[in-house]
DNA sequence: TTGAAAGCGCTAACAG
DNA sequence: CTGTTAGCGCTTTCAA
């Protein structure tokens, strides 16, 4: 029992294969009894459309291929649901890869991913190594780079600068009086976004002529038990900073927890900065700073790119959508007016 | 400058389309020497096969098609994620979509993710409508629902009782002394697997003449934030409950966030109670009790019945793979030997 | 080991 | 308003 075809519709319907596609793609030049008569035996039969074949007829796809580096930490699915959310009503549809922050597997999956034709293409960062830069250039589709500004796009890039994140925030713990900084964080080695962060905080701290008394990173991926694990080490060994920065707000969060569990007080002996700005901070049993990273925003303004640039303005390519984190949890600091993530454009 | 095919690669190549095929596709009736001119000529022209056309023309995809309710909970990501992982080597490639838990948007998502025919379908849960049913039944391809058992399957079912979940978890409470419940909880006419928590547990509580004290169940999705706001609410009203049950770690979490700041001990005073046992959990300032969902483990399976029934295997249809959860953070009681969540088949 | 013919299920372009 | 013809880019099948 294979599935009906368009051409076994229209025999049902007694007319021809292209009537059939016509009154079923809602084609206005189809008279309305004809048309009920194809949809009627188009349902009586369940009917569902091939759309390899259709695609492959058309030369057009309605795929936009998405690939984020990882599932296990909730900002990439927010990322997701932006972009799903943001192609609602085009007819559109994403479909993600998982690249585990392995270029191998990132160039793989971009690979398999460009062979079903998808309309446009969304990857994370700008760090693809030249092969999948080609890769991605050869395909001759709109491609959209995501999350990251540091770095040379190869055509539409929206994100936050990292560097620039990390350097904010330097500043803001220098202005709220902190000098004694640890660094806490993880598998910089893989989330590179996480590593120019650290870079930018750093460079900071050195114009101030201050500098990370303590440093611990782990090649483990992000998580909360880490970012504890981690802490309770670092203020074993030193017991007086005042102000630990991570490489994220889980790792932050988990730091929190140590302070909690070494009865350190949380901002007032130790200052504890993240970044994402992740829905658990605000109700954490004291605060953190972050920074926000406006992630199902990113996600909704590449999708609504993606619309623009598929629907062939020619000003939709080539373009950068510069977003700007918000710093808060820093007492004196984040009064300043929570500005709305807005999203600046670069020629 | 469109993208090479196959018969420009042929051409280049001085072969025909047919032996350009089996060249790139690794055939073992090639010729060395034509092999290597024609995998030659393909890279230098950075062809990417259509899998348009192969799948039309072969009649088979390697597309698994799963729709999730959401990309906001972390449970869902994870599930995907070993989806992904168990898919990874066979060639296999996962489309997600996102229902919002709507049920028609669900099945629209379905009917297109099926016109793309796939080679196998995973949904979550096993409420669908009947019109989806349908869908689904027609679609000739193995149907996996995921992460619930509590109901009639289509086909392949692989999940945990959530009924049997609340019930266990009100067994467990009650014989730790508990009598005085509270239920927060949230989006439960979206959510029905919490509804069915809820629902089991409640019927142990009868079972012993107990019932919830108090409830508030609100329309939002859990977050952290929402379970802190209802339980500062929910004390405020009745201080002199003895353990609250939450629709998930979510919301037990803000739960006991909100204990700390009003200083009710936990989990002398009151015991919290949630379900998913995610990593935050085992980080908390103070333990809570939840039952741990092998989420992970779960898409892995489905994946690996997927690659099965793809294969051909006919006993690989028609079956239920059952996962039980594990009670943890309970004193007294997860002292029970931690048993790996094994699957158990059931014919 | 290679090639030619036919066709997967649909739509574009043209004719009636 | 409806039908016909010709592919889309690939694989299958059969023949050389």
């Amino acid at each position: 029992m294979r599935k009906p075809t368009l051409e076994e519709v229209a025999i049902e319907a007694g007319v021809s294969k292209m009537t059939a596609s016509r009154a079923l793609r809602g084609s206005a030049d189809v008279s309305k009894e004809t048309r009920e008569r194809v949809i009627e035996a188009a349902t009586r039969m369940s009917y569902v459309g091939n759309r390899l074949a259709l695609s492959l007829s058309s030369q057009r796809t309605n795929l936009v291929a998405v690939v984020v580096p990882s599932m296990s930490n909730i900002v990439f699915p927010e990322v997701l649901a932006g972009i799903s959310a943001g192609l609602d009503g085009s007819g559109m549809q994403a479909v993600f890869g998982i690249s585990d922050y392995d270029v191998a597997k990132e160039r793989d999956i971009i690979r398999d991913m460009l062979s079903w034709q998808p309309c446009a293409i969304i990857v994370t960062g700008l760090d693809q190594p030249e092969e999948t830069v080609k890769l991605l250039q050869h395909a001759n589709i709109p491609v959209i780079q995501l999350m990251d500004l540091d770095g040379t796009p190869i055509d539409l890039n929206v994100g936050l600068s990292h560097g620039g994140a990390g350097e904010d925030m330097a500043r803001a713990l220098v202005g709220a009086g902190r000098r004694r900084f640890g660094y806490v964080g993880s598998a910089l080695e893989k989330d590179l976004r996480a590593g120019k962060r650290k870079a930018g905080f750093e460079r900071v701290l050195h114009s101030y002529g201050l500098h990370f008394v303590n440093q611990s990173v782990d090649d483990a991926f992000s998580s909360i038990a880490l970012g504890k694990r981690l802490t309770l080490a670092m203020l074993a060994a030193v017991p007086d900073l005042d102000c630990i920065y991570y490489s994220n707000d889980d790792m932050a969060s988990g730091g929190l927890f140590a302070c909690m569990e070494l009865g350190v007080a949380v901002p007032e002996k130790i200052l504890i900065a993240g970044f994402n700005g992740l829905d658990l901070v605000n109700s954490l049993p004291a605060p953190i700073a972050t920074s926000r990273s406006p992630r199902r925003a990113m996600g909704e303004v590449a999708a609504q790119l993606v619309r623009q640039a598929v629907a062939g303005a020619q000003d939709a390519r080539q373009k950068t959508v510069v977003f700007k984190p918000v710093i808060t949890g820093i007492d004196g600091y984040d009064d300043a007016p929570d500005e709305p993530e807005t999203a600046r454009l670069r020629p």
